[in-house]
RNA sequence: GGGCUCGUAGCUCAGUUGGUUAGAGCGCGUCCCUGAUAAGGACGAGGUCGUACGUUCGAAUCGUAUCGGGCCCA
């Protein structure tokens, strides 16, 4: 008969037991409790606090410098990575004991903020002045400083927000000029015609990163351009032998009719094969492999190749323009290929990059008839003339119609470059803009050689910066390598005016002297000292003007700077202005497409002025996409709103979730994703809740006990030892994923599933100074303590709140009133010999085997409480079982059974063998520890309860 | 079209210099416990490692091609 117990006695014993005690919650209510921490934080002035604790640290300054978001909205998800990411890597090397001032900045300058205060605006803006329009973006982003400030604090980014770094704040703009003035000296700003992409609808010039590429459907025809010379051209093709007046076309294709206006040349490629084909009493000039393709619009025409030859031998022969009085050439080309088209490209140097330094090369005049408003000058011919160029591409193919120049027309989809604000398709246009040359060489004073930015930027990527990860230097040298002349003005009113006066005869007065002179009236009065203040006001009184530059008589330059100017120069205005800082910084942390951005646009920058990368090693990380891999946009459902997510599940839960993924690639996120991690949080807290309530009695002081390797706190303190190490060791790497892996892994498993378990009997059971209770109290604390710190860069919050919770903290931690001010846990220093640990995954062998048997029980036999079996270990060899009989009660508990023995082994097999019995046709239960054991009733006074028990309660008597 | 890059279970990640039946946690399913209880435990089902060729005695791991993503550029 199995011993049924009264549930009076049940009873009755719960009070004798040590159950768990805990003031924290296990309802962690994130959404309310993170504001209240916040404002603790806040009124702590930890931040401060933390800077001064680190003060005198050994290990000196570390220095994160933070890339500016553009002052504008809301902040995203894609924020909310970046700025998480940095936070844990700067609390981490804040733990490591480094002193780590963050100064988070805001680009503010720039076309989005204006775009958005004329559309506020409307027809009012043109009745006001460039300074009251300034005020009004000015007024614009410091309230989005202000709303994303917040939003990033709530997320937990520590930092000093109360003064943050401002692009448009006087003193930024002061450091900007002077590295612009360092450019001056140096001579490398020069300023040139040159066609730029160019936004119509805001009549400005654009910058690479301010253009979008969307398929459209564009008119592209095909032009003939009758050749000047139709008898040297059979000549040429013919070798010489055959003599020939049938008229002649080099056939040229374009998808920008709007163009052939400025058409000064056709570029082939010098060793692509060209085809002669004659065709209706007429011959065209193209590439033999698109000879096909091309006659196949014309199926209505019959066609001979004639004769073939090389680019080549084509170079320098003339042609007519269809519809002006202009001859041009053929030229020779790289980028000319016979993937569509005709192998012959219409070149016009005044609106095309490519078509630019063809041009160059061969002495064109830079030709662009097009004004501002994108309608065509007094040079243009005269039926185009006022017109704009898309009002113009069916005139033109009229005029070529009726001229006989088309070949055919035929609507094409292709990728074409956007205004990202309005919208609508730029063109390129020949502009005065101001440079900054990539290709000059210059020296720095006591410098013997003279090198180009270009090459001294490549050197300075290649030598002297880490990357993380390590393509991302193949990348930004690739950039470095391709990239052109840095087009640094624009034609707008919100930004910084480059400092250039003009005299009456339009020369320049640019000067080191004169930037720095402005720079001085900027650091006093703003940038908007450009508009209101004269020149002299601007130089100063006492400013050398050169021969030929009278003060009355100077006049202002309108164009502002690239904002990517202002924003590449922060290591400038920030980190060797602020001299609680440090240049170069010891890390710039920005998403992948920064690579082209603020990277490689502060390189540039510092390179021209210090000579030195402005960081010693730059981070990048991915970009949020939608769970199926694919890119998300706002109308998308699975579009992950930061700041309603933060409000529904806490910061703490976005954080995790953020430091769960692999950063290097993509981000698949979703709302559901984000949920699930609500419950990886609660896990985790729940772990540290089962601790921490254990612990209620527990003072290391005073209560520590010596831990013995041969058990399992010998074991669960050797885990968290590992545990350190590895998490340390990530989050030295940055490996941030893998620092969640390990803590949560070790949670739910190590803890909740194993040590945790085990341990209950005996906390639970054992008297409270019982040796083996305090032994295990022990290793539960410094697990404690040493994963609440592990988890406090990640969760800000939730570790802060537990770390309250911990009572009697070590020694070093007693005066941090915050888990944050602490310093990252150490390992115990304790030596596991490889046979230790041998025997250690032995017993875990033996502990899943014995689990597997018990679910056996279970299912066949109905035996659901492990506590009602028997785990019987068979072993022969003597030393074995007595290492294995030095861990005493652990072998029963790490099963969860009631009882252990061991038995010698009658079969052949593994060393020792496990095995599972029901027992409760056979002993008795105790009433205290429901453990089912033989020696209960051994203690006439309680012979409900086993002697254990029967001891630990008359202790409690006493 | 070009540069860089990614593609292992529903999800997030491990998989050392190519070597036995590809692992973990979560989630899911089934069950148990009710002294961590809006907690905890056990067991289980899930993958032809994007696809196709190739190198090799042997490939998730090397090579080529291809498909599908992402960032940047044209």
């Amino acid at each position: 008969m199995s011993t049924e117990t009264q549930p009076q006695e049940k009873k009755s014993y719960k009070e004798t037991l040590n159950l768990p005690q805990t003031d924290f919650a296990m309802k962690a209510d994130l959404v309310t409790s993170e504001p209240a921490r916040l404002q603790k934080w806040r009124e702590m002035h930890l931040y401060k606090r933390l800077l001064l604790a680190r003060s005198e640290s050994p290990k000196g300054k570390w220095i994160l410098h933070d890339g500016p978001p553009f002052a504008n909205g809301d902040i995203h998800i894609g924020h909310l990575i970046n700025k998480t990411l940095k936070d844990v890597i700067l609390r981490f090397r804040t733990m490591q004991g480094y002193q780590t001032p963050y100064v988070p900045g805001w680009d503010c300058h720039g076309l989005p903020i204006e775009h958005k205060i004329q559309q506020e605006l409307g027809p009012k803006l043109r009745e006001m002045s460039t300074v009251e329009v300034r005020r009004k973006c000015h007024e614009y982003a410091a309230k989005y400083v202000k709303i994303q400030s917040e939003q990033f604090q709530r997320l937990g980014i520590l930092g000093e927000w109360d003064d943050p770094y401002l692009t448009m704040e006087k003193g930024y703009e002061a450091g900007t000029l002077e590295v612009f003035a360092k450019f001056v000296e140096n001579g490398l700003v020069y300023k040139q015609l040159k066609p730029v992409p160019w936004s119509v609808s805001n009549q400005t010039a654009l910058a690479d990163a301010e253009l979008e590429y969307k398929d459209v459907e564009d008119p592209s025809v095909y032009v003939e351009f009758p050749a000047v010379d139709p008898v040297r051209l059979h000549e040429v093709f013919s070798g010489g032998m055959g003599k020939s007046e049938l008229p002649v076309s080099f056939l040229v294709w374009t998808t920008t009719p709007w163009t052939l206006p400025a058409n000064l040349a056709i570029a082939v490629h010098a060793d692509v094969e060209y085809a002669l084909v004659a065709y209706d009493e007429r011959a065209v000039v193209l590439a033999t492999d698109l000879v096909k393709q091309v006659f196949a619009l014309r199926p209505d025409l019959r066609h001979d190749i004639i004769a073939t030859v090389h680019g080549r031998d084509l170079l320098g022969l003339q042609y007519r323009h269809p519809f002006i009085d202009r001859v041009g050439r053929i030229v020779e080309a790289e980028y000319v290929t016979t993937t569509d088209g005709t192998g012959l490209v219409h070149t016009a140097p005044g609106h095309g990059e490519e078509d630019y330094n063809t041009g160059v090369r061969e002495g064109l005049e830079t030709y662009s008839p097009v004004l501002a408003n994108g309608r065509f000058d007094d040079t243009a011919p005269e039926f185009v003339r006022g017109k704009t160029v898309w009002e113009a591409n069916p005139l033109i193919a009229q005029n070529l119609k009726d001229q006989g120049a088309l070949f055919a027309e035929v609507k094409i989809r292709h990728s074409y470059p956007h205004d990202w604000r309005s919208k609508k398709p730029i063109i390129f246009r020949a502009t005065e803009q101001w440079f900054i040359a990539m290709d000059k060489p210059f020296s720095f004073e006591g410098e013997a050689e003279t090198v180009s930015m270009r090459e001294r930027a490549k050197r300075a990527c290649s030598d002297h910066v880490d990357f993380v990860p390590d393509w991302g230097r193949a990348r930004l040298l690739g950039m470095l390598e391709s990239r052109p002349d840095w087009c640094v003005s624009r034609q707008r009113a919100w930004g910084l005016p480059i400092p250039v006066f003009y005299n009456d005869k339009d020369e320049p007065l640019l000067s080191k002297e004169s930037v720095l002179a402005v720079s001085h009236r900027f650091r006093e009065h703003g940038s908007d000292a450009w508009f209101t203040l004269s020149p002299q006001e601007l130089l100063g009184h006492d400013f050398p003007y050169p021969p030929g530059f009278e003060p009355e008589k100077l006049r202002k330059e309108q164009d502002i700077f690239d904002v990517w100017f202002e924003s590449g120069s922060s290591w400038h205005s920030v980190l060797q202005r602020r001299t609680y800082l440090q240049f170069p910084a010891d890390l710039y942390l920005e998403g992948s497409d920064q690579h082209r951005g603020w990277f490689q646009l502060s390189l540039l920058p510092s390179i021209g002025f210090n000579g030195v990368a402005p960081f010693k090693a730059v981070l990048t990380h991915g970009f949020a996409v939608k769970p199926d891999g694919t890119k998300v946009s706002k109308s998308d459902k699975e579009y992950v709103t930061a700041t309603q997510e933060i409000d529904r599940h806490g910061a703490d839960v976005l954080r995790l979730w953020c430091c769960s993924v692999d950063y290097q690639h993509d981000l698949p996120v979703s709302p559901a994703m984000i949920k699930e991690f609500g419950d990886k949080c609660r896990k985790i807290r729940n772990t540290l809740r089962y601790l921490m309530s254990n612990l209620y009695d527990f003072n290391p002081q005073t209560d520590a006990a010596q831990v013995t390797a041969s058990s399992l706190d010998g074991w669960a303190s050797a885990a968290l030892d590992k545990l350190i190490v590895e998490v340390t060791a990530a989050y030295e790497q940055y490996e941030l994923h893998r620092v969640f892996r390990l803590l949560h892994e070790f949670c739910a498993v190590e803890i909740s599933a194993i040590y945790g378990n085990a341990m209950k009997d005996r906390l639970y059971c054992e008297a409270p100074d019982s040796p083996l209770r305090r032994r295990s109290q022990t290793v539960m604390h410094r697990m404690l303590v040493a994963i609440t710190k592990l988890l406090a860069p990640m969760l800000v919050y939730s570790a802060d709140e537990a770390w309250e919770h911990i009572q009697h903290k070590p020694l070093e931690d007693a005066r941090c009133e915050s888990v944050h001010l602490t310093l990252l846990p150490q390992p115990s220093g304790e030596e596991v010999s490889e046979k230790q640990e041998a025997e250690w995954r032995l017993i875990m062998e033996l502990r899943d085997q014995a689990l597997l048997q018990l679910d056996k029980l279970k299912k066949e036999a109905g035996l659901n409480k492990a506590l009602d079996a028997e785990v019987i270990f068979y072993v022969d060899d003597a030393e074995l079982r007595r290492h294995l009989e030095a861990y005493g009660v652990d072998l029963a508990d790490v099963v969860g059974a009631g009882f252990h023995s061991f038995a010698e082994k009658d079969t052949p097999g593994p060393a020792v063998e496990v095995k599972v019995l029901d027992r409760r046709e056979t002993y008795a239960v105790c009433a205290r520890s429901w453990k089912r054991r033989p020696d209960v009733g051994s203690d006439a006074e309680y012979p409900d309860l086993c002697l254990r028990d029967a001891l630990a309660v008359k202790g409690l008597k006493k």
